[in-house]
This record gives structure tokens, C-alpha cells and sequence, in this order.
DNA sequence: TTGTAAGCGTTATCAG
DNA sequence: CTGATAACGCTTACAA
């Protein structure tokens, strides 16, 4: 068996018969008589025609290729995503181009030019530069673009993205109806839309609950392991320390548990903790951790069908903020305050 | 500024007085009067040519794109690589369009096909069904397919592995030297190249060092969190339980860490152990995890730069193997026995 | 319904 | 060294 085909239109034309333009009429769903498309499709079986994409985005002017362009290949959040965007695109006969910029803003460009060079149908982004210049201007010829994870202010452009409001909202919440009133949260850097979101939801949950808010508990790290090690450790050489921490992304999460580990902090006795993104994570370490579970899945089929839909040339809803909702587990690394 | 550009060599052409020839000519490093070599430049930066690759491709027929395909995206170990890959190849100019085919070896074969109806240049996969036929028919046609992380017995393919043997090996032998006489191993499912490589490994060290193997500290699981679980569980539950135990992949490890998080062992007192693949993981369990470790940049950058080299059609060396060195992180969950 | 033919942007051959 | 020109495989008016 042959896996690797050559046979073009042409050959197609030859065995059947028929013109060039008839198989191709066929192929795109034109009319053809009955009897010639059994014909054609016979033919187009028994050379295991596949058609050329490259001799067809010439015309067309289509790649059948979208771009997906993440911060970073090691990050099972982003992963995930286009784990399931890949998936569903490839169904429909897209590829994806799937770049990472190292979660380099200078690379972030690079990269999305190297997509656009490569003329990909569709752009489907996390942008850590929140540069609207380029993407505007991909919005403006058509170019579908979906922004994934993080907004871009005033700019119009579909996006998906987790509530991440109500996703630290929702935590703090728990920590609260817990009696927990000194909590902790160690943010991700101040301008970067989902920990400014995460932190809003932090402040309005207090003032919600009427539980007064202590600026010094609000530690403002950078998402990375080491940012999160020295803010738990920070938060744990207060005077006043907090019976309870948020933590709001995965690094950030690994750093305050190996900060904890140090310190030989006893969970949930003397600190309750919530962590961020890996369930995975949260069942390994001891006592099983809590953790804020964003909707992945959710997140990659929405974007990818919106992308599809985009590409359809479908922009009856444009732009569209799809924001989903996260779920809190809570386990046994937080307890009732007494 | 514009950022997407339709310029074409006519464009360039026409702006410098040249021809369409002479300007291709150029752009492909063919010979060019000095003088127009300027001319020419200072005309593609003004009007911001780029070439059309699929143009050019319909003419020469190649894509620029490689295609990698994995068993999943969402092990770290597998996108780790595949972020090297991207990067490397991404500054020669070749996108790479990444499947996974979700451990399904079914799928595998769908988008292999899928791939090389897309054209691309090359390929990179990690195979798990070891399909020869296909992979064959490719190296026939000088398409070249470079294998990661597990061989296929009777091909002749350029391939890229971690050196499993002694990866089990070396970690078994540490135990040895505190010790351990009984030591119990998680391996993964029979048949499959890395699982039998790495329980050879265990054997030979065995044999070496003159310590007598017990068969049923061997436990055949199947690389899933589930299966790992219960191998733990099995192992304990053993008259002449172990002493210390090796597991040998990401999954089975998280598994392993459950059961014995369940059955309130204490480690490395009771049991010691050490378990594969993630260095992030292993902070943050208590007491800290010593690990094995496959040098996943090294995989990435060989096998990228082995494709480069193929791509440029050099086949000197083939078929290549590159089997790449392991390294064992003992940490406190490892215990000299008494 | 079907066929003819032009053209998408390149590269490559062959004269000049 | 340079320039016409014919492909590459496909889509798409337009004509039959």
C-alpha cells in the first residue's frame, strides 16, 4: 500500500475521461451528473488522489494551516489547549502551526510574523505584549485572530478567556465561610491582565463579606517558581501572619509548597493553601492540595469552533468575549479557622 | 506599518527596471551583478517583499514545514522537546505543524496521513504502534523521518533516544550501593521499547553487582497514574515486601506517590524511592524525590539538527541512532539500608 | 453539465 | 549576467 501520492487532477481527468475542471467541480461540491461522480469518485479511489494544498492556496489564497502561538510549550496549561484546538482544527482538515515565543515579548513578534509569512489562514494567540498595532492589523484584512487567556484593552477582537475574577473570588470565598479572615494572596505582576483580574476578585470578595482587607497581604510576585517561594516566605515573616494563601498560578503554587517545605510549615494547621491549575500537582503532595481549576478543554474547543466559525467567514457575533467558568477544589489543605 | 504584505517578485521587478528571472535569481543566491544586487535589496526592504512559500513550493515542491507528531501534548516530557524542535527549526525558516495523536494508536496513523498530506518537508514522531510500512515508504521516498524516544526494530531509520538501559540501570545501582537488596521495579507495558530497555536495565545491574532478582518485584503496569497506583500497592502488599522501588515513568510516578500518600508509608524510613521524568515534581513532594531524568534539550536539539542535516540532503551517516545520556537525582527519598 | 483556458507566484531552462 | 517563457496543480470565469 501506498501512502505517499502523486497523482494529481490530471491523472483524475485522464483514467475518467472527464475534463479537469469537472473533477475539480466535483471535488468542490459543484454539480456533476450522478453517474460521472461515481465515476470520478472511483478514480479518485483508486489513485488515491489527495488534493495539492499548495497548488490550491495559490489560487485560493488559503494555507488550511492556523497559527498558535503560546507563551510556552512547558506550561501544561497552554498545552492542554491547544491539545484540544489541534484536535478539532485537524478534523476539519487545518493544520496548526504551533509556535512558542519563551515568553519573550521581543520573540512574541518574531514568531507571529513568521505565521503571517507563512500565511496561515487564522491566528489563534496568548499575547504576553499586549502589542494591538499587529494585531489590528491582521484584524483589518480578515485575518481571524483569537486571542486566548489574556485581554487586550481596546481592542476588538474575539477572546476566550477563564474568569479569572471569580476564579480567586471564589477561593477567597471559601477561605471566608471558612472563618478565615487574615488571607493571603500572592498575585501575578501588576498590568498583566489575569492577575490584575485575580486580584479584583480578592478585593471584592473581602468587601462583599464585609472582611476587612490588609494591603500587606497582598503580595504582588511575577508567575514565576521563584517569585512564589519568596512570597510565601514573605507572608510568613509578617507580625500579623495570614491563616490562610491563594496562590494564583501553577509556578507560582510549586514555589510557596517548596517554601512551605522549608519552613516546615504544617498544612493546613498552621496555614491553609490554595493553589493554581494542576490537578495533577494537587494530588501528589501531602496533604492533598486545593486548587483552582480552569476549564481547559472548555477553553480550546470554544476557540477553536469560534475559529472555525471566523473562518467560515462567520462574523455575525463580532467580537465575542467568551469568559469561562473555573471550579474550586477544595481538599484537605485548607481547614476551618478557629 | 504593515505588517502583512502581498509584494511579489513582479512587484520587485518592475520597481527595480530587472526582470522577474534576475530577481529570483537573486533571492536564491544565484550569480547577480553587484550593482543589482543593491538595487534589488533596497527594492524587497522597501516594498517589504517576502516570498510566497507556497509558490515556491508548488514549483519545488517543499513546504517548509515539518511535521511532529507525538503520542500527547500534554506530557511534559514530550512538549519539552518539541519546544527545542519548534525553536531550532523555526530560525531556518521550517514551521512545524505539531499532532499528537492522544496515545491512540489508531490515530497515529490518521495523522501520520494527515501530515504527509500537508507535505510536509520531513517528519519527527514519537511512534507507539512501530507501524514499519509507512515509515518505510516514506525514507523510500527520501521524505526523512526522524524517531524519538523509542526504536522500531528492523527499520533503518535515523532515531534519537535517551539511553533507557542505563538510565535503570544507574538509578537500580545507586540503590544497590546504599544497600538495597530487595528492590522493587514499575515498568511499563512488555513489547514496548523503552519499558523493555529500562527492565533490562534492572536486570543487568542485578547480574553485576551479584544481587539476586525476584520476579515478582517486577511489575509490569502500563505508563498510567492508575496503573502505577496499583503496582505500588501490589509491591507493598508483598510477604517480603521491597525496600526500595523504581519507577520508570512520569504517570506511574505520580500513581506510585498516591498509593503511598494512601497507605501512609513513610519515606524513605519504610520505603525508598525513585521515579522518572519530572525534575518540577520532584520539589515538591516531601521529602524531596529522587529522580531520573532524560535530557530532553539534548533530544530536541539532536533531532532538529539531524533534520536540518537531512533536509539538506545530506545521508552520510545513515541511519543514525544518538542515544542520549540520563541522569540520576538522588535526593532524601532514597535511605541507606541498614 | 462540461470543457477551455487564464492565471495564482515561483523556479528553471534556454537563448541572447 | 539577464530575460522570455514554460511549467508546478489547482480554481474559476466563460463558452459550448
Amino acid at each position: 500500500m501506498e501512502v505517499y501520492n502523486i497523482s494529481t487532477i490530471k491523472d483524475v481527468a485522464k483514467y475518467t475521461g472527464l475534463s479537469i475542471a469537472t473533477i475539480s467541480k466535483y471535488i468542490n461540491g459543484g454539480n456533476v451528473l450522478d453517474e460521472n461522480k461515481k465515476i470520478i469518485q472511483e478514480a479518485i479511489e483508486a489513485l488515491d488522489y489527495k488534493r495539492n494544498e499548495m497548488a490550491r492556496g495559490l489560487k485560493t489564497n488559503k494555507t488550511m494551516t492556523i497559527g498558535v502561538l503560546l507563551p510556552s510549550l512547558e506550561n501544561i496549561f497552554f498545552t492542554s489547549i491547544v491539545s484540544i484546538i489541534e484536535g478539532i482544527l485537524q478534523e476539519k482538515g487545518y493544520g496548526t502551526i504551533i509556535c512558542d515565543f519563551k515568553e519573550d515579548k521581543e520573540l512574541e513578534h518574531t514568531k507571529l510574523e513568521f505565521l503571517i509569512n507563512k500565511h496561515v489562514d487564522g491566528i489563534i494567540m496568548v499575547s504576553y505584549s499586549g502589542e494591538k498595532k499587529h494585531i489590528q492589523s491582521l484584524i483589518d484584512k480578515k485575518i481571524p485572530v483569537i486571542l486566548l487567556d489574556r485581554m487586550i484593552r481596546g481592542l476588538d477582537c474575539d477572546i476566550v478567556i477563564a474568569d479569572n475574577l471569580n476564579a480567586s473570588y471564589q477561593a477567597v470565598e471559601e477561605l471566608i465561610m471558612r472563618k478565615h479572615k487574615r488571607i493571603g494572596i500572592i498575585c501575578g505582576p501588576e498590568n498583566t491582565y489575569t492577575a490584575d483580574e485575580r486580584r479584583k476578585g480578592y478585593i471584592r470578595v473581602h468587601e462583599d463579606y464585609n472582611v476587612e482587607i490588609d494591603e500587606e497581604l497582598i503580595k504582588n510576585a511575577d508567575y514565576t517558581v521563584v517569585s512564589g517561594y519568596k512570597a510565601l516566605i514573605d507572608l510568613w515573616n509578617m507580625d500579623k501572619r495570614p491563616s490562610a494563601v491563594l496562590v494564583t498560578n501553577y509556578e507560582m503554587t510549586i514555589g510557596a509548597i517548596m517554601a512551605i517545605n522549608d519552613l516546615n510549615i504544617t498544612i493546613p494547621n498552621q496555614l491553609s493553601l490554595i493553589g493554581f491549575d494542576n490537578i495533577q500537582m494537587a494530588r501528589i503532595v501531602r496533604p492533598p492540595l486545593s486548587i483552582v481549576e480552569q476549564p481547559m478543554k472548555e477553553i480550546g474547543e470554544t476557540a477553536a469552533n469560534l475559529m472555525l466559525k471566523r473562518l467560515s467567514d462567520d462574523y455575525s457575533d463580532f467580537p465575542s468575549t467568551y469568559r469561562l467558568k473555573t471550579k474550586v477544589h477544595i481538599k484537605e489543605s485548607v481547614s476551618t479557622n478557629i
